[in-house]
DNA sequence: GTCTATACATCGATAGAC
DNA sequence: GTCTATCGATGTATAGAC
């Protein structure tokens, strides 16, 4: 009998799942549209499915317009089941805008591997820049779903974001100090430079273009930008 | 009679303007928020505060979290009046949306006064840049509030976006023809300047600067990354 | 740990008096 | 053209069975 339920139950999640995935929603085909990102860490494998389901909807519809219904359905699930593993909606952004913070905190500093600081300046652009465009879904929602977070979790990814800001600082310092750059305004220029990779998780699609090309291009913008 | 009616009502309608304004949200002063932008066209005065106090709450909370009690409320009007002017939220937005994106496109064509393309192309980057930091608030709205448009109103703005970003890409091929300009992505270099100014709207608050100052170092720094 | 069912609040929009 | 009152839909989150 409880064996019988068991696998009924089982038929029912497989079936669920496969009329779940792939998903068309106004007409464009938005499964399996989380990047690359690992999401490993996330247990058991059904917090870590709406994890994923959360960053394309947040993407897609934003925070508010995001329901937990949607989230939940995504990762195949009943509504209610999202609350065994997240206490709100809320919290489920804030797991996502963490990560996602010292994603982009780690592809800079591992990026920055020493020598002349155009090429470091180059190297931490390149590496922004197509960490946005390759991983634009969640990138979008770290960039621009901060105001949906609690000031507590607001201000612990504030932390991270300053910590990404003083990393370009410091290569514009270092170039102005051995006269390769020329940096009239300091923190105006820091900005200018994050402001042009950060804006890539606003515009960028597939469609446009390879991450790798991009970053490239935006190198060679950024250090154009400030040389002497 | 009917006169003292009127007369309770007026004394009513005052005491509530003066309650309602200034407004403390969140510990912040968010009165006249709303920049300097002329709304004069918007008729009758009930409905300009109705916009008024629309594009402070979708720059302040977004369009999905604004409700029409609290834009009705800024007017110093009930939920009800509302539609009277107009016949949804979405309705509303479009409307600023529209304006907003007349008006950005109308402050680049103005701005574009002839000459050298160095020279155009500098006073493109300080006027949109400017504006953007002065408006900031409207601009908000105007860049990162498009996916709450219906497909038919978002095909109307996306019109003028385009007119915006063949203004900045004529100036970029003009230079490249004389040869002032070395600029081997077209398309990626255009997104990029325009990346650059309207990325501002993110970020920026009064207390980060004059408009002008801004506009001038993003002129220098869009130069810099074209001129040959 | 997942389900069904639902509590409880709030939202966009409408009805009808004045 | 503004109000009060409210409808119907929908949202987050919870209760309790399994």
């Amino acid at each position: 009998m409880t064996r019988s339920i068991v696998g009924l139950r089982c038929v029912r999640f497989v079936a669920k799942r496969l009329l779940s995935f792939p998903r068309v929603v106004h007409g464009v085909n938005v499964s399996a549209v989380t990047d690359s990102l690992d999401w490993d860490h996330v247990e058991p494998p059904a917090a870590r499915r709406l994890v994923q389901g959360a960053i394309d909807a947040f993407a897609e519809r934003g925070f508010q317009a995001t329901t937990t219904r949607d989230i939940a359905s995504r990762a195949g699930m009943s509504p209610a089941a999202l609350y065994v593993h997240y206490p709100s909606k809320e919290r489920l952004l804030f797991e996502i805008s963490l990560y996602g913070h010292n994603a982009a905190l780690e592809i800079l500093r591992s990026a920055d591997t020493g020598g002349a600081p155009a090429d470091r300046l180059r190297s931490l652009v390149a590496a922004f820049t197509a960490w946005h465009a390759r991983h634009h879904t969640i990138a979008h929602v770290v960039q621009y779903e901060l105001n949906a977070l609690s000031p507590e979790h607001l201000a612990e990814v504030a932390t991270i974001r300053r910590a990404i800001s003083a990393q370009i600082e410091q290569v514009l310092t270092d170039g102005v100090q051995d006269g390769s750059f020329a940096v009239p305004d300091l923190p105006g220029t820091t900005l200018a430079v994050l402001s042009l990779s950060i804006d890539v998780a606003r515009w960028y699609t597939p469609h446009r273009g390879d991450p790798d090309a991009l970053g490239k291009l935006y190198a060679d913008l950024a250090h154009r930008m400030v040389q002497a």
